[in-house]
RNA sequence: GGCGAUGUAGCUCAGUUGGUUAGAGCACACGGCUCAUAUCCGUGUUGUCCGGGGUUCAACUCCCUGCAUCGCCA
């Protein structure tokens, strides 16, 4: 049996963040699961370096669209090793036999006249360089450059996609599996009962340069989905390598829902073009919300794995995403749940049980795993959770419905702590007339941990690494064999490794690393947006009174003042209230101000602080006491 | 505007073809144990199952309708 799983390639226009790590962690787990079930499996992931949109970030950043499609590449391939992801190719856009690939296919698809040269007629926007959809338009304008978009036509190559819907359709209502979970399929089922346009796939090079030339007509490059898609026929060296014949036929896909179009309707059709069949399912995931805001760059909220891993360890992130997400639906990821899922579910739970067994048996049964004695009613039980379970992992693995199946792995988890209370081997081992009792309870228990390790092994291979050290097996079995009971053999020597997980605490808002560069980033999203602060956060925050004894209007800003206030030391500092105070009423009042905020040069004058006022539709009005202190009082 | 999904305990979610007192984990409270990472085990509290109407002997479950959130499409 053979795997071949893939992620998307990643558009290289931004760092790799959460969402990229969640859908390569996903599939890396689950080649982990299939070579573990004894496949052969091939696992893909890359990055997606063509388009306007590189040239333009490119630009931005003082580079050739070479120089920095390398940097950031690398950065993608780079982050991967720190979360145990590894993929057995890495596959670029601009690698040249990807563009040759390309080529290939376009002039084969050509030549059969499924891609024709037509006009097509859009809104484009000259800011932006591009067409504008109707959707993007607000008030007929173009959201970034507020100016009306030209409607101009355009010559380009289309591929004739419409001729293959009725095929495709087929197709989908033939396999329910081939898109998965069942809401993607309805989804792409409904957006298939309206008529299908036909693609377009070139860009003119007066418009855009850096793309794959289209082999027959030099004019124009090849645009996004034809060059991207093809790179998961690339990666097996199709046409002729034979990694294609034999993982081609097994092809699964795993994307977020944002580019379900292109996956469920463009890349079948392509592939039907060219005369192959079309890949075995593709596995659509939801988007991690950042408390319960969209993650996005320009919310500054953005979740960078690294940081994750740093702050967590790998195998806690990956089991926090496996866990925390059902697949397919939408999850909201805030530090909180991260550490309380570390917490209880990998420290006190699984950690604690591994530690407490070993350790017994290190004092009981002098560190050697005890000959199985005759298993009593207990002891039947718990190794019948076991095979339970494994039959139910099994399944759900094999469903993406990761989180299923670590919930029935911690179902045995539990169990197993059970079983030691039930047992108490600590009293057993009081009575010489109890040892042979005492060697099964621990035979069983050390089976179930060996059992443990070999299921968490895809999601958190360092851990399930540490647990087979400790209990001195080796783990290079298939699933069918180590879930097989009765796999440890009695005189074993254990060894009790370091703990598997550390407790963290709860309060998140450990000191902050002073990042004084970046400014204008927002950093540490959790903090930014969850809502909630602890009294510590609060408490990080120095409010004093303020007797303003001087302002005077900034002259090139009208919306600015400097005040010159005494809390009880003279500071100044900038305002945004000219819009709404006079100089003259403000000098003697006595206001609330930030007092630790980091100063910063607002139109040349350094401010040292902030005055808080209420916003009230587009009143400001400014925070007072009720009455009047002495300057400098912590207001908390 | 069209199609669809979701709405269940403080939080995150399970609830199979309608069938007794609606479940799990976390959190919280109390009790037990002492092998263990102050962990583990037990017991317990909390619900207008989004609102309204209907079908039925019986509705969290089916139908209609309203509200809210989200997705796809136009």
């Amino acid at each position: 049996m053979t795997a071949y799983i893939t992620t998307p390639i990643f558009y290289v226009n931004a760092e790799p963040h959460l969402g990229h790590a969640y859908s390569t962690i996903v599939a890396d787990t689950y080649a982990r699961f299939k070579r573990l079930c004894g496949e052969d499996v091939r696992f893909q992931t890359g990055t997606d370096e063509h388009g306007d949109k590189i040239v333009q970030a490119a630009e931005s950043a003082g580079e050739s669209p070479q120089e920095y499609v390398d940097r950031i590449s690398r950065m993608f391939s780079d982050a991967w090793p720190h979360l145990d992801i590894e993929p057995d190719n890495f596959i670029r856009t601009t690698d040249a036999d990807h563009k040759e690939n390309v080529q290939r296919i376009l002039q084969q698809v050509y030549d059969q006249g499924d891609i024709y040269f037509s006009e097509y007629e859009g809104l484009y926007c000259k800011g932006c360089e591009r067409f504008l959809t109707e959707k993007e338009l607000q008030d007929g304008k173009c959201p970034d450059h507020l100016t009306e978009p030209d409607r101009i036509s355009e010559q380009n190559y289309f591929f004739r996609m419409s001729k293959y819907q009725e095929w495709l359709v087929d197709h989908i209502n033939a396999n329910p599996d081939f898109i998965t979970p069942e809401r993607y399929k309805n989804e792409m089922l409904s957006f298939l009962s309206d008529p299908l346009e036909d693609l377009c796939i070139s860009r003119p090079t007066s418009r855009l340069t850096w793309g794959i030339p289209l082999p027959f007509d030099d004019r124009f490059v090849t645009y996004v989905w034809f060059d991207a898609l093809i790179n998961y026929l690339t990666g097996l060296g199709y046409p002729d390598d034979e990694k294609f014949s034999t993982y081609w036929p097994v092809a699964e896909h795993v994307i977020a829902k944002d580019i379900l179009k292109p996956h469920a309707i463009f890349w079948p059709t392509m592939l039907k073009a060219m005369g192959l069949e079309p890949y075995q399912k593709l596995h659509v995931h939801g988007y991690w919300n950042i408390g319960d805001t969209k993650m996005s760059k320009s919310l500054g909220n953005v979740v960078r794995p690294r940081a994750m891993v740093d702050e967590y360890g790998v195998d806690a992130v990956r089991y926090f995403l496996l866990r925390d997400m059902s697949f397919g639906l939408d999850s909201g990821y805030n530090s909180e749940a991260v550490v309380a899922r570390q917490n209880s579910d990998l420290a006190n739970d699984l950690g604690n049980l591994f530690s407490r067994s070993l350790t017994m048996v290190g004092k009981f049964e002098d560190g050697k795993v005890p000959p199985c004695g005759t298993m009593g009613k207990l002891d039947l039980a718990l190794q019948e959770s076991c095979a339970d379970m494994l039959a139910t992992y099994r399944d759900e693995m094999e469903h993406f419905r990761f989180h299923r199946a670590l919930q029935a792995v911690w179902k045995v988890v539990s169990k197993a702590n059970k079983y030691i209370v039930e047992n108490a081997p600590w009293e057993l081992a009081k009575d010489e007339a109890n040892q042979e009792q005492l060697h099964t309870v621990f035979y069983t228990l050390l089976e179930t941990l060996r059992i443990l390790q070999v299921v968490v092994s895809p999601i958190m291979p360092a851990t399930a690494r540490k647990m087979a050290a400790g209990l001195g097996v080796d783990h290079s079995d298939t699933l069918e064999i180590a879930g097989q009971w009765g796999g440890l053999k009695p005189g074993t020597a254990i060894q009790k490794p370091e703990q598997l997980f550390p407790r963290l605490e709860k309060k998140k808002d450990a000191p902050r690393p002073a990042k004084t560069k970046d400014r204008q980033k927002p950093k540490g999203p959790e903090q930014q947006l969850e809502g909630i602060i602890t009294f510590e956060d609060f408490g990080n925050v120095e409010l004093k009174v303020a007797e303003i004894t001087g302002a005077e209007v900034i002259k090139k800003s009208d919306r600015l003042l400097k005040l010159t206030v005494k809390a009880p030391e003279v500071r100044t500092i900038v305002a945004g209230i000219a819009e709404h105070y006079s100089p003259e009423e403000l000098i003697g009042r006595q206001v609330i101000i930030v007092a630790n905020l980091k100063p910063a040069t607002l139109m040349g004058v350094q401010s040292e602080g902030m005055v808080l006022a209420a916003k009230d539709g587009k009143r400001l009005v400014l925070a007072s006491l009720s009455d009047t202190v002495a300057p400098g009082s912590r207001v908390a």
